[in-house]
DNA sequence: GACCTGAGTTGTACTGTGCAACCACACCGC
DNA sequence: GCGGTGTGGTTGCACAGTACAACTCAGGTC
């Protein structure tokens, strides 16, 4: 690997850390209603169309605990609904119920709104590419969790 | 914004928070002795060459007492020092001792590994262009903590 | 000197998280 | 069928990271 490759290699690290530390933060302040997680769970369910818990872990690398209290929580909220798989007695299927959805898509619009202004001076094609190299890296060379 | 560009945004959004998320379990188990918030800040202080608290905080939107703690357990465990500052004795500067140098050294060596094997199959004109924009999207329009 | 501002610490409380132990059901080999 | 093994999920527990507020101490301003 060259050395203008190594050097980008430690920028992408260095950067990604940066940002998700902010994320954070920010989404505390931007959103205090619906905490980082549980946006990103219902939005998970959103884009999924429902799915279970054991796939939530694995998306994000959770422990099956902390999402099965996440879950909890969002269900005393109201936000989701679990429906118990009739093929397999043991899953539970979660899905959005009309609040999760009103709430997310409200959540949502701020949070568009946000990423707009600070993408707003950024040419089309460069965005583009950006959402494609993160959704590259995320999906790995093969599935793998690097970081 | 055009349509395109809209949908890019959304997925930047969603692709970084699956990357954060995932970051800080595998940060976990790749080096144990060190957390990722105290490699992050240990690493800020080798690229700014030393700085203060505050600095810190004020970069990664963390709270002062956050930074406090942080700083005060990296001390105990050897790993950095604080040098009052002869010019205000209000500040203290922060710096990396030998023992801290070793080990932020060891853990960046297998952080770099694990993202060198992630990114062995990029071109790397895409690596360079993947870490500028990184770079672009936390500089930020005026440095505004957007996300 | 009185006052305001900025750096840092400490008390307190809460959230997110992982690990381990557990329960309930499903599937598999016999 | 039936016992062993595996998988989805919950609960008990402990701990790290974090924020907020109240505080101390040092500087600068008038």
């Amino acid at each position: 690997m060259s050395s203008a490759a190594q050097s980008a290699v430690e920028t992408i690290q260095r950067e990604m850390t940066v940002f998700a530390r902010r994320a954070r933060a920010s989404a505390g302040r931007m959103h205090p209603e619906l905490s980082l997680v549980s946006y990103t769970l219902l939005g998970h369910l959103e884009e999924s169309g429902g799915c279970r818990a054991t796939d939530l872990a694995a998306h994000y690398a959770l422990d099956k605990s902390t999402v099965s209290r996440q879950v909890a929580a969002l269900e005393r909220a109201g936000l989701i609904e679990r429906r118990p798989d009739p093929a397999d007695h043991r899953v539970q299927v979660l899905d959005l119920t009309a609040a999760g959805r009103e709430i997310l898509a409200q959540v949502t619009r701020s949070r568009r709104a946000a990423f707009r202004d600070r993408l707003a001076d950024w040419p089309e094609a460069d965005l583009v590419r950006f959402a494609s190299y993160l959704e590259r890296y995320n999906a790995g060379p093969d599935g793998t969790d690097t970081d």
